[in-house]
RNA sequence: GGGCAGGUUCCAGAGCGGCCAAAUGGGGCGGACUGUAAAUCCGCUGUCUUUCGACUUCACAGGUUCGAAUCCUGUCCUGCCCA
């Protein structure tokens, strides 16, 4: 449970992020709305609640429910919290139904109970109709989720996942869940889908259809020029640049195109200290710990400058630096850090 | 309130006085192969230490013991059953 401050937090980062894609002008004739179940519930005591609300709804039918039926089969058991969630939530598309006119809940099928409990009370407790409209959860082809809280997930704000990030995410998409996704998460048309599909299959090295869908998704959130960018760097890190083609660049063109990637930034000090690598990419924090540091360098995955670290005895000092006072690391084949001298 | 079963490292889950930083699987990270795929194979996965090793961990607090994740006592928490 989240306290009212973090709450309220959330509330305007989801609204901040939202205005990308809604327009909540409440001068335009169909205008987005979002709306606080706490600014209708706070004022409604427990028992007026089930005098009003609870009495429609039986046990029975909540308990029939997929989703508590689960739970009470399992072996972690079930809150009185958690088990009449499904009535604030029909209760939330009933106050809406009522206030704003609102005929149809949409949601992942994992909230279909919820939703029909909302029907449900819109009926018995309003005489009128709601609607319940469910799409299946999107899953990864090893049946896992593709949610937030799943490791290696991306976020749609540009502070927490970088357009460079974000298209890298769709670039290296499995070519199975490719197909998926592109359906999904793209507004193109079948035809087209459809014969990039069949593209794709005849050479699948070339990855067409992580291409296509990585620039459709990464244009339709970040834009056009992020995407750019983020080609760019992509072509830069990945592509047979070598290392020469970075050093190439000026100090500011290396930051305008690395900044997408991960950055850390370094006091001078250090450098002039000329400490050993392990400690200071775990100082740095670019990893947690010496032991992992060493450990990753040991086994070959880690690279500076473009070129794999010996051993864990090299010293991090002036020529080290790539340009006038960066440099990159690798950790693995993807992951790309630019360290900067402050 | 009573009875029973439990609380182990990211997760699941073994261990039930020394061979335990703790099996196995999953996940994660790295390597090889490749297409910045997939599958497969290999390594790592508490902290510090180049190694030897040291230190902190098995809900919490005490205790028994040369020695405890393992035994005892109390506390807290979870699940199931009864009231």
């Amino acid at each position: 449970m989240l306290d009212l401050d973090t709450l309220q937090h959330n509330l305007n980062s989801i609204k901040a992020q939202l205005e990308r894609y809604l327009d909540f002008d409440t001068a335009k004739p169909n205008y987005a709305e979002m709306v606080n179940n706490y600014d209708w519930f706070k004022n409604i005591s427990f028992l007026d609640f089930i005098r009003d609300v609870g009495k429609h709804i039986t046990v029975n039918y909540m308990m029939a429910k997929d989703s508590v039926k689960k739970r009470i089969d399992g072996d972690s058991g079930m809150s009185f919290t958690e088990f009449s969630y499904q009535m604030i939530q029909g209760y939330d598309f009933y106050h809406l139904y009522t206030t704003k006119n609102c005929k149809m809940q949409m949601g992942g099928s994992d909230q279909w109970g919820n939703i029909v409990t909302g029907t449900e009370l819109v009926r018995r407790m309003g005489g009128g109709e709601g609607y319940a409209f469910t799409c299946p959860l999107i899953k990864k082809k090893d049946g896992t989720k593709f949610g937030k809280s799943e490791s290696g997930n991306i976020w749609l704000d540009a502070s927490k996942t970088t357009p460079y990030e974000f298209y890298q995410f769709w670039l290296n998409a499995d070519d199975e869940d490719a197909e998926n996704y592109i359906r999904i998460f793209t507004f193109l048309d079948e035809n087209t889908i459809n014969t990039l599909i069949a593209d794709h299959k005849l050479d699948q090295g070339k990855r067409l259809l992580q291409k296509k869908l990585a620039q459709e998704v990464t244009t339709f959130i970040h834009g056009e020029q992020e995407y750019a960018f983020a080609i760019k760097t992509s072509e830069i890190l990945f592509g047979n640049a070598s290392i020469d083609t970075l050093r190439s660049l000026s100090e500011e063109q290396l930051l305008k195109v690395m900044a997408g990637v991960k950055q850390y930034e370094v006091p001078a000090a250090v450098l002039a200290e000329g400490k050993d690598v392990v400690s200071f990419l775990a100082d740095a924090g670019i990893f947690p710990s010496k032991g992992e540091a060493r450990k990753t360098i040991q086994g070959g995955g880690v690279s500076l400058n473009g070129a794999k670290l010996a051993g864990i005895e090299v010293k991090i000092e002036e020529a080290s630096l790539l340009t006038g006072n960066t440099m990159l690391f690798q950790k693995g084949k993807k992951n790309y850090i630019l360290v900067r001298i402050v």
